[in-house]
DNA sequence: TTCGCTTTTTAACATATGTAAAGTTTTTTG
DNA sequence: CAAAAAACTTTACATATGTTAAAAAGCGAA
C-alpha cells in the first residue's frame, strides 16, 4: 500500500530494489482528516510526506490575505523547501483539502540517507533538478503569460485539479483574485 | 585566476581541496566580447560556464518580444536548466552584456563527476537545492508582489545590477515594460 | 427537505500596467 | 567633435486585473 511513493521514487531516477526497500522502511503511513494543518509557519518541522491519497495546499499570508502557492495530489512530495534545505522554519502553512493518506519520512533520515548512500545521493540530485526545472517553468509562465493563458494551461495540464480543489484556491494559485478567475471562466 | 569558481564551489558545500582540484582541472578559461551569444535556442549545448568576470542575460521570445528572465554576474553558473537536466535543446538565448571571462566546463564531464564521485554527488544535490530555493523565492515574489515592490526588492538586494545592466533588461527581468519601470523610478 | 453557511458569480467602479508615439538624453562611431 | 543610433522618459489612451458589495448557487447538518 505504498504504491504512490514507490512509483514516484522510481520515476525520478531508477534505483535498485534494495535501495527502494531501504527508503520505504523509513516511512510510516499516517492518515489525517481534511482541514488538518500539516505544517504551520514559524515552527520547526521534521517530516517530509508523500501523498498516497488526497489533496493538499500550501499557502502563506501576504498583506493579510492567504496566497496559495502550491497544490499537491497523489504522488507529490510535501516539504517546505526552505526547511529541508536550510533547516529553517518555513513561512508557509500546509493544509489538507481532503482526507489524506500520507507516507511520512523524517527529514533527517532522508538527509542522512542522501549524504551517506551513493545511490540515494545521485537520486537526490536528480530529484532536486527536476523540481528546479518544474519551478522554472512555473516561474516563466508567470513572467510571460496573462492570467487567461495561465488558466488555459492549467486546465489542459491538470484538469483533475478543477474537480477536486476549490476555485478560490485555484485562483490564488494562478496569482489572481477569485473574481478575476470567475471572469475568465465566464469569458468576459 | 579561477577565484570566482573556487569560491563559489566552496560556498555551496564544502568539499576537500583534492576534489576542488579535480573539478577545476575540467575547466577552461574563455574570453568573449560583449554581445556574443553563448547559447541559442534549438541548438544542443555542451557547456556550463561560471562567470569569472562580466555580466550576462538569458532571454527568450514571447509574442514577438524578448523577455529577459535571468541576469548573471561574477560567480554565477550559466547553464540552461532544461539542457543540463534533460539533455534537451533550450528555448533561451544567453547573451553577454559585457566583455566576459568565463570558466567553461563540459556538461558531460560534470554530470559524469556527479554520477560517479560521491563528494561531488552530494555537492550537486546541495547546489540544485539552493538553486531551487532561490527560484522559489523569485517565483513567490512574482505571485505576491506588485511591480513596485519587486523593483524595491531588487534595488535593495542587488544594487550593482543598476550600475551595469540596461534598464530595458531590468524592466523585462522584473516582468514589466520599460515604460512601467520608468514610471516606478519617477514615482508616478 | 429545509435552513444556514460556504462558495461562486456578477456588477460597478478603481487602479496598475500595457501600447504607441513623441521627445529627451546618452552612447557610439566615423 | 558632430552625426547617428540607442536608451530612456513622458504623455495620452487602452486594457487587464483588483476591490467591494450584493446576488446566486451549492452543500451540509438537523
Amino acid at each position: 500500500m505504498m504504491n504512490q511513493t514507490k512509483n514516484r521514487l522510481k520515476s525520478i531516477h531508477d534505483v535498485s530494489d534494495e535501495a527502494i526497500a531501504t527508503f520505504l522502511q523509513l516511512g510510516e503511513i499516517k492518515e489525517y482528516e481534511k482541514n488538518k494543518q500539516l505544517f504551520s509557519p514559524e515552527k520547526r518541522h521534521h517530516y517530509l510526506y508523500v501523498i498516497e491519497k488526497g489533496a493538499v495546499r500550501a499557502y502563506s499570508y501576504y498583506k493579510g490575505k492567504q496566497v496559495t502557492f502550491w497544490l499537491g495530489m497523489e504522488g507529490d512530495f510535501v516539504f517546505p523547501y526552505r526547511t529541508f534545505v536550510y533547516d529553517q522554519p518555513s513561512y508557509e502553512t500546509v493544509e489538507l483539502l481532503e482526507d489524506c493518506m500520507l507516507n511520512a519520512f523524517l527529514i533527517k533520515d532522508l538527509r542522512h540517507l542522501m549524504d551517506h548512500n551513493f545511490e540515494w545521493s545521485v537520486w537526490g540530485r536528480k530529484f532536486m533538478e527536476k523540481e528546479l526545472v518544474a519551478m522554472e517553468e512555473r516561474f516563466i509562465s508567470y513572467q510571460f503569460k496573462t492570467a487567461k493563458e495561465r488558466y488555459d494551461q492549467l486546465i489542459n495540464e491538470k484538469p483533475e485539479i478543477f474537480n477536486r480543489i476549490q476555485l478560490q484556491h485555484i485562483a490564488s494559485y494562478l496569482g489572481i483574485t477569485q473574481v478575476s478567475l470567475s471572469r475568465i471562466r465566464g469569458n468576459y
